[in-house]
This record gives structure tokens, C-alpha cells and sequence, in this order.
DNA sequence: CATATTTACGGAAACGTTTGCATAAAACCA
DNA sequence: TGGTTTTATGCAAACGTTTCCGTAAATATG
């Protein structure tokens, strides 16, 4: 059995509580038996047993996180980038003597069970929820027990009773379809994954919105979705049958951005010579391809680190407002993009950039 | 305040401690109560304070995982290893209701801070380290409290009081290097990071066995190391200007495999026409780069679920022999080797496989 | 039918803290 | 100097369980 606060206040001739307030460094406390008593614990080798602490104080200093593993590839790559959420909060955590606990479950429903032995066993004061998705039963059962909870994601409903942290994806691909824009492209194609995820929605329509703030005439015929994975090849291959071929694309994940870049390569097309490529998310995979991808950075880290803020004010302060975090992204240029020539934007005659 | 064991007893008219024997569902409980009991605690939404719970078992139900994040690049890379193993230890806790915790430190002596707290603080049962390596407190700290602890990687003192999982890398290294040889290559370099690891020996170890076995020479010249990150170029750059240039390289990481496929790329020399890789470690990277590299699977997901498996063993018998479990690695053929002809293993004139 | 055994449950201590309340000693004030 | 405030500490309850021990009722035994 290891040394208890009882034992050191025996040790030093004080009672139990005497000890228990010159841990917290009571000032009600002398700084002579203050001395005295950390020299016995030392001696003694004492550590508090947070288990027993977390029982009378109702709190356990420590955060859940709703990790969504999947054995897909297309969620293999998830992987990475909830990797670097995950440091995010653990950087912001670790700052305010927080632990972490994740979830271990791989299926919905084992998940969901986690959570609820996670706060209805009183392990955890908050969660943070990675990735928002439909019919989830995770997020309503927290508000539903008023557990303090953030989103890394954007919430479907109720957006306004939840603290969120999310990409503005509209203005990101904007951001992006503007950058190729203005490097006189204007057959630009856009490649998303399925289609009814909110995400996706958001940058079609940010796509279109560069367009149309620069007068020119949005065609849904450069929108695809690969709804398959690696079926880029047959997108791809759509693409290049058109008669106005497309002289760049947006890419909405990375692992598509490989696919892509793949499907090219085997169609003999040269990146970036013959067609730029622009691809969401900055990742390991991103940076080692061949080209070196150009991508938009969506700061996972800072994600997740805003997420772990978020949560850890509404446990100091339930009243905090439950605003949402939004997170800039940023046009990270790699090799796989060069601007055209300004009168002609066709393949032929182009400077490098 | 939340509904507690108390409150169902009440309502159920029986005592706490029956209630307790319900949940535990104690054969000295007659089924008549424990069919009331549990239709109260139904309907009063009870759930079981786990902290309370861990306070008088003294035990949580609770591994602690040490993880090692780093910011460089090289290690990122090993998030995508991490992240595997964690979901193998994941899977094996889920299925024996475990819960796990992850230490939030970055640096060398927050990530000790962290393990001591779980472990003092007895918020853990047991630990589960992530790599094995030098100058190490945590390892000497969990011996030295007598922890049931696991450690991925191979510890590099007192192995046989401890408990760990890895892969045989001389031996993953020899058939690596068995490999091109059955498929008549002859000069075969050899890349690894940084050789004062136990890991890169054992490889260089395998990898001139190989050899041997072979009846053919050993040769220190086709055995390089790669310092400092992104330096594959100079070390490609040695290979070409030896007299009898190698055919093949076995190289020890997915991010010198893709550093190499880069340097070879900007000399024009392709892959695997002119040389053959062999990679350690098959994930993302290497499934996503062009050609699909050929790679060693030191199967990530398993070292983590027998980590976790030890672990659990030993905690519910702390007398459990410490075995040390090794994962048989697998080559996994992918596009990045090619074999020469029989009489002939010049670069010229061969047959792709 | 009396005694021994089993069954089913209640009472209360224990796990290791924190914290509200009480109080003795010290310090201050007039 | 007597009273009041402040300082420093102790006592005991509380947090929500589990579990040892005891015992009445039910059942078995001879």
C-alpha cells in the first residue's frame, strides 16, 4: 500500500488536513510547517491518489476525446490529420494540467458506450468530439447531460448551443480557386469525396463564389465526385475526354490528391506542366509526393488546440459563451501548380512560375 | 448531483451494499431483487462513479500509453506507426474494458511528469511504452515502482525483467536482402538512420547475414547512414560514383524510401528499371508513392494489440513470466523492385517480374 | 422437531482525499 | 489588561463505492 496523506501528517505530527492544505499551499498554513511537511513527504516519497482527490472534488482534470479510427483507407489517411489534432490538444492540455482519455471503441455503438462510461462513470470533466457527422448520438447525449464539449468539425444542428472549432471551407476554397484564377487559369475542375457532407457542400460553393466575383460563368460539368476510393482514375479520365479540358483542379483530400496525381502519371499527363493541382489538407503525403503538392493548410493542430481551449473554459466557467472558433487556412504553394501565360491559357506556351 | 448507489437503494428499499452486489451481479442475491433493483436503477438513470469504484479496488481499469510525439519531420512520419500501434492497443483494451490514457507531454521530462502522475496518482493500472530508447527514465521509474508495464520496441537493458514487443529486425532485414538476391541482384546498398540505435544494427547485422549465407562477401562500403533529415541526396550521390553502383537498396524508414525515390527522380534515374527499394515499414507513405514502394510490414497494428495483451496479463497476474513477444514481419511487394536476369545483373537488358 | 447449514440481505468500515466548522494561540487595539 | 481580531491548526463529515462480518429467515439434516 503506498504512503497516504495519513501517514505523512503522522510522520510529521500534524493532522491529515494540515497536509492535504499544504499541498494546495494553503495560506492558511505557516511557511514553517509548510517546510516541515514537504521535507516528510518527500522523505516519505508521498504522491497524492488522484482517484480519492477526484471523488470529494467532483472533478478529474481530465478531457475526453472521440476519436473516430476507421479501417478504410480513405480514414487511414484521417489518421494523420487527427494525429496532429490530437498533439494540438495534448499541447493545450498538458499546459493546463489536464490528462487526456480516448476512446477505444471502432464501431458507432462502441463509441458511443465510451463516452457514456467516460461521463456518467465521472472519468472525464469534458470531451472534445472529433469530427462531426450525421446521426451521431455522441454530441446529443452530451448536451442532452450538459457536459462541457467541443466539436473539432462542423455541427449539423443545433450549432448555437455547441462550441465549435472548425475551417471556414467556403472561404478556403475560394481561396484556392481565386489563386488559380489568378494565375490565368480558368478550365478549373473540383474533385470532392461524397457529396453530402456538409465540408464538401461548403467548398463547392466557395469554388463557385471565385468564379462569380470575377465574372465569370460558373459550370457544374467541372464539379466531380468521387464517391469510390481510388476511382480518381475514371474521374480523371472524364475530365480529359472534354472538349475545354480542365487546366487545373481542386482537390478536396489529400489521398485524392495522390490518386489523382497517380492517375496522371499513368496517362503519361505531367504535373504541373500540363495541369496544375491544388489539394486540401497539408499532410505528410501532401509534402513527400512527387511533385510536392500544393495544398491549403487547415492547421490541424491549431484545431485541436482551440478545441481543447474551448472546453477547459466551459469547465472554469459554465457560463462561458459557446462561441465557435474559426480557423484560417492558408494556400501552401508546392511544385504542382505554375501560371499560364496571360493571353493564352491554353497547355502550350506557359511560364513557369 | 448525480443519482448514486444510495439513492437506489432507497428507492428499491434494500441496503447500498445490495444494490453494489446487484451491479456486480453477486450470486447471493436472490433474482427477485436483483430484478427490482435493476428496474430502480433503470429508471433513475443510475451509472456507477467509477471513481468511487477505483478508490476501494484500487484499481481503474485504466492503461496509460506513452506516446512520443516529436515536432521533427522524421518523426512525424512515425505518427502514422504510432498511430496504428495505438489503435492495436486500443482494439485489445476495448475488448477487455479497458479505458486508456495518453500522456500529453512533449518534451523528455513533461512526458516523465506525465507518467509519474498516472502512475503515483494511481490513475493507471498499467503502461504501455512506445519506443525504446536511451537515456530513458521511464522505463528504470516503472521497474523501479513495479508497475505491470509493456514496452513496444526493444529495451536496450534488463530485457529480461521486462515485457516488450517488436519485430526481429535482423531477421526482417536478412529476407529483405535474401529477397534481392533471389532475384539476382549482387550490389545491394543498405540506408539507415541513425546507427547508434539498436534497431539500425540489428538491420546492418541482417542485411550483411544475408550475404553470407549466400557465399558472397560483405562489403561496409554499400552500408550508408542518413544524419540529418532530407539528406538522402548525398548519400544517392555516393552510391553513383562507386565503381560497381548497387542494383538494389534495402533502406530502413518510409521517409529515406521516399527521400531516395526523390533524389533518384531529380537525377532521372528511375525506379525500379535502373534500381530496386526495398522499405522498412509499410504504411500510407509507401502505398502512396509512385511506383507503390516494396516494403517490410512490421505490422504496427499487432505490436500494439500483444503490448496491450501482455499488459492486462500481467496486472491480473503479476507473476505472469515477462515474455518478450516478436511479430513476424512480411514483405509486401509493391513496384519499386524488379528482378535482374540470371547470368547477367547489369542494368541492362532484363526482365520485369 | 431440534439442530445445522445455507441463502439473502443489512450494517458499517474502509479507500484517500478535501473542506466547513471549531478553537487555541498569537497578535492587535483601546 | 481585557476584549477583539487574526492566524494556524485540528476534528470530523463527506465524496460513492466495495466488502467484511453478522444475522434472520429459509432450507436441509438426522
Amino acid at each position: 500500500m503506498a504512503i497516504t496523506i495519513k501517514d505523512v501528517a503522522k510522520a510529521a505530527n500534524v493532522a491529515p488536513s494540515t497536509v492535504s492544505r499544504v499541498i494546495s499551499d494553503s495560506r492558511h498554513i505557516s511557511e514553517k510547517t509548510k517546510k516541515k511537511v514537504r521535507k516528510v513527504m518527500d522523505e516519505l516519497g508521498y504522491h497524492t491518489n488522484l482517484n480519492a482527490r477526484g471523488l470529494v472534488q467532483q472533478s478529474t482534470k481530465t478531457l475526453g476525446v472521440v476519436l473516430k479510427y476507421s479501417e478504410s483507407d480513405v480514414w487511414k489517411l484521417g489518421n494523420l490529420f487527427v494525429s496532429e489534432v490530437l498533439q494540438g490538444i495534448s499541447a493545450h492540455c498538458h499546459q493546463y494540467g489536464y490528462s487526456i482519455m480516448i476512446t477505444t471503441g471502432s464501431t458507432e455503438d462502441e463509441i458511443y458506450g465510451d463516452v457514456v462510461r467516460m461521463v456518467q462513470g465521472k472519468q472525464v470533466d469534458g470531451m472534445i468530439v472529433l469530427y462531426a457527422k450525421k446521426n451521431d448520438k455522441v454530441v446529443p447525449f452530451l448536451l442532452d447531460k450538459a457536459i462541457p464539449f467541443s466539436v473539432v468539425g462542423k455541427p449539423l444542428e443545433r450549432m448555437n448551443e455547441i462550441m465549435f472549432v472548425d475551417n471556414d471551407n467556403m472561404q478556403a476554397a475560394k481561396d484556392a480557386t481565386d489563386f488559380l484564377i489568378q494565375r490565368n487559369h480558368r478550365q478549373i475542375g473540383f474533385i470532392g469525396d461524397n457529396p453530402t457532407f456538409q465540408v464538401i457542400q461548403d467548398r463547392v460553393e466557395g469554388y463557385y463564389k471565385a468564379f462569380e466575383e470575377h465574372g465569370l460563368q460558373r459550370d457544374a460539368s467541372y464539379v466531380k465526385f468521387v464517391h469510390t476510393p481510388e476511382e480518381e482514375g475514371a474521374v480523371v479520365e472524364e475530365f480529359l475526354i472534354m472538349e475545354a479540358k480542365p487546366t487545373a483542379l481542386v482537390i478536396s483530400t489529400p489521398l485524392q490528391g495522390v490518386g489523382v496525381l497517380k492517375a496522371l502519371h499513368k496517362r503519361g499527363i505531367r504535373v504541373p506542366d500540363e495541369i496544375s493541382l491544388i489539394v486540401f489538407n497539408k499532410t505528410l503525403i501532401t509534402e513527400m509526393s512527387i511533385p510536392v503538392l500544393t495544398t491549403i493548410d487547415t492547421e490541424a493542430f491549431q484545431l485541436g488546440y482551440e478545441a481543447s481551449k474551448g472546453v477547459i473554459e466551459l469547465i472554469n466557467n459554465p457560463n462561458t459563451f459557446k462561441r465557435s472558433v474559426i480557423i484560417p487556412t492558408k494556400i501552401e504553394p508546392g511544385e504542382s501548380h505554375r501560371k499560364l501565360t496571360e493571353d493564352n491559357n491554353s497547355v502550350i506556351d506557359v511560364t513557369i512560375e
